[in-house]
DNA sequence: TTCTATCACGGAAACCTTTTCGGTTGGTGA
DNA sequence: TCACCAACCGAAAAGGTTTCCGTGATAGAA
């Protein structure tokens, strides 16, 4: 692999004029520019970024976190999106994403920071939330740009991004008063993260919005999986008074609510009304199709690279606490009580 | 950020030493490596991967190539087990995922060889099919170790994994059969790839097998889209004699297809039997279930990552081609024919 | 006591760029 | 002719590790 002496060497002149040439610099004339640009071309000389970032100190690297869960990480379908739109807008900066790989046998020991630290990552994406609080906690009070994705992590570098969820939760009610529902059961995040308590919190206020009472027998939790949606449907379906409508915090949680219910003999959208958040691709095509609460889920990604990004290059800006728009999708699993 | 240099000031040491304590060698003192690594823990250095890079010559990277069409990338429903499952077994050897950006605006010309020799990436994955062959294959034909799923691209330190699609369209053809039905149409891939072309191979060889004829007006194209499946299922369904089964390369486009069948009146799964292949999440989702040929997407994660690991370690190793095994996951899309 | 083997460590080069500072050259205005 | 300026380029340091080779000390053997 050829390096910036030999390119230098065969076009007559010092790496310094290389360097300048390659990177666009004014001071160096048209034609030996011209001449170490074919050079550069015949020989398939590539500068090395490894180098380059030692002198530098700038990375071009922006470090990925996220646990590995059982349908997180990779394989949440819910960051697809995000992470689709985020790397398109730091890209466009001219950053390469760096996904760590977490818990790696060698170095079990070493901390976000240490990595993040150990690659010299110029800034930090966080997104699900990890399971050790002290080190995300640690790395948010680094000196190193972060934003965070549901988690209000905030820190001298750090900021985060949720959706709207209160404001979505609220909607959801109305939507559900709207059709008539007064008799309304929430499925809520048993780990009380971020987004669930907001969510939760905009429940209880869309229920006294229009005058409702909140009853505790109509509160259940679960994880976000199918499965828990699926338990704590039932357990909702065994009450005293059974509800007239179900709003799940979460999309999957909401189709496991549906299996429930056709288990109880009744069927989701006409006998128990179903609004999920999310708007999952799946959603969509489950039957019957659920009405949900949408994320705007390339809006997050956008704005939180945008964010980073703002982070990264001024040391003065105060890291932003971000709030994105979400919308109601209408389809078929709440319908007018009769 | 404190260097190696400050750590070997305060530890009474030299630079040399403090590196081989820190990397495990034998040749340093117990109670100096002890004295070190406290030093090192209160002052919380972390020695410069890039730095480190530049001497080794090895930057423990794993560059990732894939298209951001629309529905492939991060977005693609399909590769987010492959990712994830691949990113455990290199995480493991000590490797972090780099995700290039592709497209950046100030240098849209760099190659994928260029962004990879640049980053000094140590190996590469390819996923799904790119649009620029020419670079592809000239990726594939440098001295970088690389492993491609679904693109069969050899080159000196090239392998790649693909599943066995032959093999699972015989299965899929096999089972229609065995249902009865003999007038089985085929949907597959419009851009030839090389997983669509053995998928038709295999439903020839299915057809074959039983004696079937193959009938061009029963072949029709999509591009994995939903979308797609559904206006080539129209196309199939205004045949001069409707077939009773659709085999379709994708899951994606088994659920286009099931659309256009119920728009006709018909309900899939009842009058005409549907089978896809790739068993996507949503397969269990849709209504009917959707019987599919599955890929076992954690084991072509895995291997691909242990075939390139083993390509990383040693050079004389001769690039594998490896197939992994499918298998017939049955719901409830495809009944016997009365 | 002297010699040798082993252990623990230090010196210094190498890895490949970028960037600052200064120098040379040629041209321009007075 | 002289001073000055702009344009272009070179020398060298810096960035943080690893690793080869060599050296001093210490222990054991002769």
């Amino acid at each position: 692999m050829a390096n910036i002496y030999d390119i230098a060497r065969l076009a007559n002149v010092s790496p310094a004029t290389v360097s300048r040439a390659l990177n666009g610099y004014a001071d160096v004339s048209p034609k030996t520019r011209q001449r170490i640009q074919k050079i550069v071309e015949e020989v398939g000389y590539r500068p090395s970024a490894v180098a380059r970032g030692l002198v530098t100190k700038r990375s071009m690297l922006i470090g990925v976190f996220f646990v590995d869960h059982v349908n997180t990480g990779f394989r949440h379908p819910f960051f697809q999106d995000i992470l689709a739109s985020f790397k398109d807008v730091i890209g466009r900066e001219g950053y390469d994403l760096l996904f760590f790989s977490t818990n790696t046998a060698n170095d079990k020991s070493m901390s976000y920071q240490s990595r993040a630290e150990h690659r010299r990552a110029d800034g930090i994406l966080l997104v699900a939330a990890p399971r050790y609080e002290a080190e995300v906690a640690a790395l948010a009070s680094s000196r190193i740009p972060c934003m965070s994705i549901d988690m209000d992590l905030i820190g001298p570098r750090a900021g985060y991004l949720t959706s709207d969820n209160y404001g979505g939760a609220i909607r959801a009610v109305d939507f559900l008063v709207q059709n008539g529902h007064t008799d309304i059961a929430f499925i809520g995040d048993k780990n009380n993260g971020k987004p669930g308590q907001d969510r939760f919190m905009g429940y209880r206020k869309g229920l006294q919005d229009h005058g409702l009472p909140f009853r505790s027998e109509w509160m259940d939790y679960g994880d976000y999986t199918e499965s828990s949606g699926y338990e704590a449907a039932n357990r909702l379906l065994s009450a005293s008074q059974v509800p007239s409508a179900i709003f799940c915090a979460g999309d999957v949680m909401a189709i496991g609510a549906m299996e429930a219910i056709r288990e109880h003999g009744l069927t989701p959208g006409r006998d128990i009304s179903i609004i999920g958040f999310d708007d999952v691709v799946l959603a969509r095509h489950v039957s019957p199709s659920l009405t949900t609460i949408a994320q705007n889920r390339n809006a997050m990604g956008e704005q939180a690279a945008i964010a980073l990004v703002e982070l990264m290059r001024n040391p003065n800006v105060v890291p932003p606490t971000l709030t994105i728009e979400t919308n109601l999708v209408i389809r078929e699993s709440v319908k007018p009580r009769i």
